[in-house]
DNA sequence: AAGTGGTCTAGACCACTAC
DNA sequence: TAGTGGTCTAGACCACTTA
């Protein structure tokens, strides 16, 4: 009794066709963080699949921690407080020691148009409107940290210095607050490279000396590229942290 | 029409103690690897369960490479080839390409007493004996990647060059086969340095450019540290690369 | 054509949570 | 008690591989 489906769906299993949907729903923000999203038995019937196919599309989601399922209560939006978000996507230490919350110093901002990396990362036209700003992070009352960001202005548009300077909290619960972009994954790759004229002496250095070169894709859901940031970093003292854990054996 | 089962196994889903079941007679030789244990049908025969109930616990046996399913072929115990453990932990890519095997070269290999660091990292004493040992390694038939790595002889008693050289597969398949030494979690730190003369012809690079050090400390079941590694990168080309995606313990 | 895994159904009962 | 997710059934048909 394979229904083989409504024809609204493209080519590909049905689940994928579901979960495609779901993913739609929450990109428009149909449910937010931390509420839960309809029971499985409704989702059934507003997708006209069966509870296995449904499940199955959900497992996906939750097994890439965009949901969270609890028994007994609902399935939920995963959100993240505000110390863990930023602690999550936070990589650089010092040297042997842990993890501190830097002070984080806006010192520029502005508009400017994307050159060819900016408009292929946030997958945007040359030439489109992009904001471009650029904070000094510091541990320990020292500057160690220049984050070079650049943002879509046709998906955070409205935004101004003064939204940025004045943010309650992290950046991305602004992005996520005020434009709904809710960033959950990133991307990121690091190169050495030599400290370039502009950035040196907002991280303590001289032009030319060693540096980190982070460079960031975030990501919401779907896959949409949100913001692109290239981060430099004094690694005198401090180096960038990853760590990678796999699951054998479960029993 | 559920089962509810046979009495025969332990407290929890129907399907963990079919995967239980699966998992022993992987142990006991019953299928091995490259054989195509029996189809489907057979094992649901075999454990009296549904079809959606034995695939259910194969999916997890899938999802840790123990078992790799083929349509229309069978299902394969997996070979610890290549893919598994390497590809996992190897995180240096070509700037904006994809990830690449490389060609892995034996340069060196000897005993050491542990220093302070490789004693601390090692969780053993200082002066205990030590393998010292290091590849490099070409991506493209260029030499971008020096390994040094330490590993205590107490836990590798036994290891001889030969034993590293002639190994069939990947070292942390080695650790494993015959030394039991399970690699499951790494802790990376990377760093801008300048090259030493020790590892700068091996990358192709002149003492004191600079380039990315990598500091990985692998760990086993427990926290057990196996191996501390110090890489160098020539990062002219190529870069470090980490992906994050969220997440969350149940909001 | 035969056999394999891949997907899907339309239910059922169980375990857990909240009220 | 009502509602949720968690597990499970007993099939069906589809897509793929081999011969």
């Amino acid at each position: 009794m394979n229904t083989m489906n409504d024809g609204f769906s493209q080519r590909g299993p049905l689940y994928r066709s579901v979960q495609r949907q779901i993913l739609d729903a929450l990109a428009r923000g149909e449910w937010r963080p931390d509420e839960a999203i309809p029971s499985e038995k409704r989702l059934c019937q507003r997708f006209g699949v069966s509870i296995g196919t449904l499940r199955k599309a959900i497992d996906v989601l939750v097994a890439d921690h965009i949901l969270v399922r609890q028994q007994g209560l609902g399935t939920f939006v995963a959100s993240h407080n505000r110390s863990r978000h930023f602690f999550q996507f936070f990589n650089v230490v010092p040297h042997d020691g842990p993890k501190i919350y830097p002070e984080v110093r806006l010192v520029q901002f502005g508009t400017a148009k994307a050159d060819r990396v900016v408009a292929e990362k946030l997958g945007i036209e040359i030439g489109a409107e992009i904001f471009r700003f650029r904070n000094q992070l510091l541990l320990n009352d020292l500057p160690i940290i220049v984050d070079n960001i650049a943002l879509s202005a046709h998906l955070f548009a409205g935004l101004t210095e003064a939204v940025v300077r004045n943010r309650p909290n992290t950046l991305y619960n602004m992005y996520f607050d005020m434009f709904g972009m809710n960033v959950i994954r990133i991307d990121e790759r690091v190169r050495a490279a030599s400290a370039p004229a502009s950035s040196a002496k907002l991280v303590g250095l001289s032009t030319g000396d060693p540096i980190l070169e982070v460079r960031r894709l975030a990501f919401s859901f779907n896959r949409q590229p949100v913001e692109w940031r290239v981060s430099h970093v004094n690694a005198n003292q401090h180096e960038y942290v990853h760590t990678n854990a796999i699951e054998i054996g479960v029993s």
